[in-house]
DNA sequence: GCGCCACGGTACGCTGTCGTACCCAGCGCA
DNA sequence: TGCGCTGGGTACGACAGCGTACCGTGGCGC
């Protein structure tokens, strides 16, 4: 979805929190931002290592870590197309407390230099504004996170873990492995294969080696319940409209259906 | 726990993160600066209602939930002497996404407009940075409890809970009840008392009625493993000392008492 | 065309935690 | 002094998810 864009600022195309900045803001970014090709398990941010880079995602799909726990992390939640990587620096990290890294197929992302994004922040309140506002919605989707492990079962939590990984992939082709989401999620890579038998039998999804499509998005969305939906809506809100969502919880209607190859949605609010 | 410092000014002798600040900056706030009486339970900050007041707690504790799940909402965080509880305000949120109430026994808290502190962190690069870093590390907290619920069983998820109390009271003796630890852990109460009873076996706490004592802090942090720790390290090392650890995981090694009445560590980096 | 290996299907016993439920006791209040 | 309520002790069956393990197979590389 709307990776082509065209009628905002080319260099910007893919990412919308860029995309959501004023002409102003942006120029101050524009100029230093470089289009670099991630590869899947690419680690672009890395803990206890002083930040040097942010990136702003366009196709690719970051997977943010807690860093802080030994081995098998718990993911904490979701870059993609909607927002950056490396915002611990505008919260006065040096190093990062987090560990980001690319999930599924691999693709672009939009670097510039972690000093340069300080100044440009320091230079323009809005510009900081913006990129602390989306600071302050990936933290609703910790806390989101914290809720579903806490008290959903495991069918439920992958089932929004799909949809916010379908949120941020382009198309209905997530490319992953079971082990994948168990992994981030933190459950047994068995536990993700008989969900996704479930999953298939009611023909939500299809999953292949590697590879899992989404089928019917209305249902996964029912699947998931009251664990998927409020952070995208207020991101909608308060940012600029994101996502695939169908039945819309919280503010947003229901509407929005998926494919629309470009929503000239601009600089939203 | 320190609470009369002194050689600070009197008015922030409770807020670490307020006398954290440099001179200048703190003389931003403290005119505005009010100390009300918070009564258990009292809600201070709440959900999707605009946000108005900032609390820096002094003696009261106060229990971060995310608000946007229905009923039983699983906690987020703690806010304490060496926090803030309102910081969404600073990052560009209208109304809060999370809700802030007091546990345990009740205390003081300063209170202030939020505007107002809007206002001093536009004015004073180095005043927000402080607030800032201190949100950054609310979301270590967060990513620390993703973690734990993933991945620690009940006694483990209870003993970083306690520790987490422990640092933020004065003294050892802690007013909750197994219902309280029960809500915001999203575990049966049944759970936690069964976890208390081996705990108490084991002379590490004492439980009666409403009460806990903790008397063998060095063997709960042992209890809490690797749940425990790393975030009040990084507190230590970016902001100022703080709690009461004895082991002392991370950077830090092992020493740290807190009193220490003045850092004046001002801006960093 | 072959071999290797990552990925996924499947199974089994285990146990931590849950839901529910009932009762007792401490303590505030009348 | 007695009442009632809240907090805590305890029990039991149910089960979701875990650890482990083994094997088939698709697909890539050689």
């Amino acid at each position: 979805m709307l990776t082509t864009s065209s009628i905002y600022a080319p260099s910007l195309r893919g990412n919308l929190l860029l995309r959501s900045l004023a002409p102003g803001d942006a120029q101050l970014l524009v100029p230093h931002l470089k289009r670099v090709e991630l590869r899947t398990g690419e680690i672009v941010v890395s803990p206890d290592v002083p930040f040097t880079t942010v990136y702003f995602p366009e196709t690719i799909v970051l997977c943010v870590r807690d860093a802080m726990r030994g081995d098998r992390q718990p993911a904490l939640g979701l870059v993609g197309l909607e927002g950056m990587a490396g915002w611990s620096s505008l919260l006065g990290a040096v190093r990062s407390p987090f560990l980001a890294a690319a999930e599924m197929r691999g693709g672009t992302a939009l670097a510039i230099s972690a000093t340069r994004v300080q100044e440009a922040s320091a230079a323009s309140d809005t510009l900081r504004g913006t990129l602390l506002r989306y600071a302050g919605n990936f933290m609703m989707q910790m806390a989101s996170t914290i809720g579903s492990n806490a008290a959903d079962t495991v069918e439920r939590r992958i089932a929004r873990w799909i949809l916010m990984l379908h949120d941020r992939n382009e198309g209905d082709t997530l490319d992953l492995t079971h082990d994948h989401i168990a992994s981030a999620l933190y459950v047994r890579r068995a536990s993700v294969t008989d969900c996704f038998h479930v999953l298939e039998g009611d023909q939500i999804v299809r999953s292949t080696r590697g590879r899992l499509v989404v089928r019917d998005r209305a249902r996964l969305e029912r699947v998931a319940g009251c664990a998927y939906g409020s952070v995208e809506a207020r991101y909608g809100t308060e940012i600029a409209p994101f996502g695939k969502a169908i039945v819309g919880r919280g503010p947003r209607a229901s509407s929005a259906f998926i494919p629309s190859p470009l929503q000239p949605r601009g600089v939203g609010a």
